[in-house]
DNA sequence: GTGCTTGCAAACAGTTTGCAGATAG
DNA sequence: CTATCTGCAAACTGTTTGCAAGCAC
């Protein structure tokens, strides 16, 4: 685990903790892997690691997990009409996300001018934006290469 | 029914007739509703619409319709995961959206930085970028005054 | 007349919920 | 000890599908 991942973790234990919720081993499960911020996990994914560990888990409880972490704040929930959700509990604030048409990979590409649209939309509509999502939709570079 | 709209219509019609696909009431009713670009209606409420001119008309024929025009690349569908997918005949290519989280209301806004943003991602990750989804939220202008 | 289209009902998939038993604090 | 949490199974919702009858061309 390495330190970010750790103290990401250690975060959501206080988080947790700091709001009268009780630190199950089921949650500390999902927590290291939400913490660990690798990919962009479905409830389903999550449930699969999880039952290597506690093979009794039940994704019913993945997913009040997952909504009690949406509820913190702690959990950006993107989710999608066609495919199951998807849970990133490392940058739990909207961020433009990259999907692979062809392997389904999601990365974080770096966009600088997000703040400048969201800034422009408010002030040509007279709107109070609150929050956004954006999404490409692509080729990846390895896709790309072995179609 | 304005020009734009009656334009569009025929485009449709054109559309359906160009690529052997027969043109049903059912079909002419939704087509013109989807042409005169009034909103971002679902499914069940261009079926509630259609109804009305043909009380027979089937939810079913309503999905396969808008399946096939989406098929065509004439109309843009908004997915959501939480609630009903929206859809679009008039601007079938994808373009932001403002969602009041109030009244549910779904306008389309003039934004200019989009395409920057697009070919901004492409450079950066390498990949070929096909299209995108951009929905802002927030509370429109009315809604606000009505708290 | 032919075969695409419709309307109905059943199937489907991901997510949510109700509840009885288990357990963290 | 007790209120919260878990696991199971059933319910829910929007969308899709299979099929027999209808109708556009």
């Amino acid at each position: 685990m390495t330190t970010d991942t750790e103290s990401r973790y250690q975060q959501l234990v206080a988080r947790l903790k700091g709001s009268d919720h009780r630190l199950t081993p089921q949650r500390m499960a999902l927590l290291r892997i939400i913490a660990s911020g690798e990919g962009h996990p479905s409830a389903t994914g999550l449930y699969e690691q999880i039952k290597t560990q506690f093979p009794t888990t039940s994704l019913a409880t993945v997913y009040k997990t997952l909504s009690l972490l949406k509820e913190l704040g702690e959990v950006l929930e993107l989710g999608f009409s066609n495919d199951d959700n998807r849970y990133d509990g490392n940058r739990p604030y909207p961020h433009p996300h990259l999907i692979c048409v062809r392997c389904h990979n999601i990365m974080d590409p770096q966009v600088s001018l997000v703040d400048d649209l969201t800034q422009e939309v408010a002030e040509l509509t007279g709107y109070q934006v609150i929050s956004h999502r954006l999404d490409f939709y692509g080729v990846c570079p390895a896709c790309r290469r072995s179609p």
